[in-house]
DNA sequence: ATAATATGGTGAT
DNA sequence: TCACCCTATTATC
């Protein structure tokens, strides 16, 4: 399920996958069957991810997928599998199938179309060159909480709602504080968490945010099975740090979680 | 077994 | 402001 780290995740298994083949495209669905018949038989050249947007190149042709929310692409290597009649686009080759389901976003853009789009994007964390000064100038000056800027992808592309719990839980900051009241050497270390967690992401798949130092025993034995957090999703339960029950409240329609005392 | 919820964004109203 | 996308997982009965 979709932040950024997954888009990249998705980026390159479809890169390893597919990058260099002829593919057929298809949309069992029906919802892009223009969009399929046109790259049906073609060579995919480049993946790419920017935030939680998905992109893959056919030469001048460029496929932008966004998952949304539902979102999901079930990609198999060697393994027959039926598509079922919500599999918006199959794309395959002699050794890999890719179905992909229920995405906010399908469609074939340009070059002009990319740009125009990653334009409104703010710098993705995963990127090497990533111009986190970007993110600095539009924080420094807004009046906006930084619990919602870190939700805005014009701001930061590729955080999303899980995210931008654990890192300001890590940073040890207040949600509710407007961005002008942000420290210069907090978002260094809001930027830093960005980039070692998305990348701890992309790499395995899945988010995995917590310390070992701050887990349990038994979290330790099993925690490769399953999803920890400080404090997303954990509403009353107890601060990993300082045993304060965990905070909720909605913030930019979401759920926001944090811990009061840690982040005062 | 059934209902509620969700790691998100778009586009109509 | 809200319906939509329409799956997977978790919570509740």
């Amino acid at each position: 399920m979709p932040e950024g780290h997954t888009i990249r995740h998705l980026a390159t298994l479809h890169n390893n996958a597919f990058v260099g083949t002829t593919v057929l495209a298809e949309s069992p669905q029906g919802r892009f069957s223009d969009g399929a018949a046109a790259l049906n038989g073609r060579t995919m050249t480049k993946t790419a991810a920017h935030g939680k947007h998905l992109f893959l190149h056919f030469d001048e042709d460029i496929v932008h997928i966004h998952l949304g929310l539902y979102g999901w692409f079930k990609l198999r290597k060697n393994k027959e599998q039926k598509p079922t009649d919500a599999t918006r686009l199959r794309i395959a080759n002699d050794l890999y199938i890719s179905d992909l389901s229920a995405p906010t976003k399908c469609e074939i853009i340009d070059a002009a179309g990319l740009a125009k789009l990653t334009d409104r994007l703010g710098p993705d964390p995963l990127h090497p060159d990533a111009d986190k000064e970007k993110a600095w100038e539009k924080i420094k000056k807004s009046t906006k909480p930084i619990g919602a800027l870190l939700m805005d992808q014009s701001v930061i592309a590729g955080i999303g709602n899980v995210y931008r719990a654990e890192i300001l839980f890590l940073a040890g900051l207040s949600p509710f504080i407007p961005g002008k009241n942000v420290p210069r050497e907090m978002f260094d270390h809001i930027w830093n968490d960005a980039v070692r967690l998305l990348e701890i992401g992309a790499r395995d798949g899945r988010i995995m945010t917590v310390a070992e130092e701050h887990m349990t025993g038994e979290e330790i034995v099993i925690h490769g099975q399953t999803q920890l957090s400080y404090v997303y999703k954990q509403t009353g339960q107890p601060c990993r740090i300082c045993d304060q029950p965990v905070s909720q409240k909605d913030m930019v329609g979401r759920k926001l979680y944090w811990c009061a005392a840690c982040q005062a």
